[in-house]
DNA sequence: GTCATACAGTTCTAAAATCGAACTGTCAAA
DNA sequence: TTTGACAGTTCGATTTTAGAACTGTATGAC
């Protein structure tokens, strides 16, 4: 599988994947998360390096993710704002902090706390069902394939090529 | 920054893209909550090289968020079973496919669907604050430093690193 | 007993991506 | 005239990944 046909897999976990799914595309959005705009404060707050920096970036905003808007005419200057697909991104970028959070804190703890403006409390981000608001779990989902998954012929076998019963294990 | 260092920040998002932000990883990760278990299983449905999605396995162990369990003794074989840690992973799994649901569609629609067993309908998944219930929105979110925030003297500078000089000339 | 196959890797070389540092170009302030 | 801010681009060296073949245990078919 190449990257650029990730976009193109009948997954809509892929195709975000494809867009979003590396180490420095997700630590730049993080930084649009926190404000930054600027190619020079993209660069110094990642340390990344402003070939991969520049590049980057022209793919989020190919992709809709980032919009570049001028703020200053000559010498001619933009910055990197999200868009509502970019902000849309929210929940991925708080799921990940979260699962920091619960597993991967030292015994000092928590390097971010966030508040939540509406009720004023720091809060955890919970994931539930649009339909019953209860929390969801993995083992009380359900999935069956939807209107654009690829017919069974076009699938890439995923299963065992035809497995003719194999050794001990009899069922 | 090197990648090793990643899950040394103070920043619960760069620990966890350490651990699980690079493509393939996230692949793998998809296919575990579609409940393959098994080497060739990883490796048909994603066509990863087996060498890196050994690698990758491993890693995955090392950081706990896979266990191997022997299912057969000789040969001696492994299946990998995600730990509470990995499970902890749906709302990152689930909040990448709601995005692409939303956002990278063709006009098919959306290639999977998700019923919630508890309430029976279909469903999106949606961020809530814990305290209050409130769906959560990026601009009603303060962040503030925790108590595992670095101390601005141990901070690695964002700002400019006070760069005496520049370009060619070395006096 | 020999052969083909399943499974779970490991090893190797070539190709691609990333790093690190320097270079380009515009404009403003010293 | 020189320096610095800013937003990139270019280029050689290093690191990762791709792609294919190989290793080794065990099973069932012939």
């Amino acid at each position: 599988m190449k990257w650029d046909e990730l976009e193109q897999e009948p997954c809509s976990m892929a195709r975000t994947i494809g867009v979003i799914g590396d180490r420095w595309t997700l630590l730049i959005l993080r930084e649009c998360f926190l404000r930054t705009r600027r190619f020079e404060g993209f660069q110094s707050a990642l340390g990344i390096t402003r070939h991969l920096l520049a590049e980057r970036l022209k793919k989020l905003v190919r992709q809709g993710v980032l919009r570049r808007v001028p703020y200053q005419e000559s010498p001619k200057r933009h910055e990197y704002i999200l868009t509502q697909k970019g902000l849309d991104l929210y929940p991925i970028m708080m799921a990940l902090v979260h699962w920091g959070d619960t597993h991967m804190v030292d015994e000092r703890g928590r390097p971010l706390l966030h508040q939540h403006r509406k009720c004023g409390k720091n809060f955890d981000p919970v994931m539930v069902c649009s339909e019953c608001g209860e929390p969801l779990l993995a083992k009380e989902v359900h999935t069956h394939p939807g209107p654009g998954a690829r017919a069974p012929s076009e699938r890439i076998s995923r299963d065992k090529p035809a497995k003719p019963k194999t050794r001990k294990q009899a069922a």
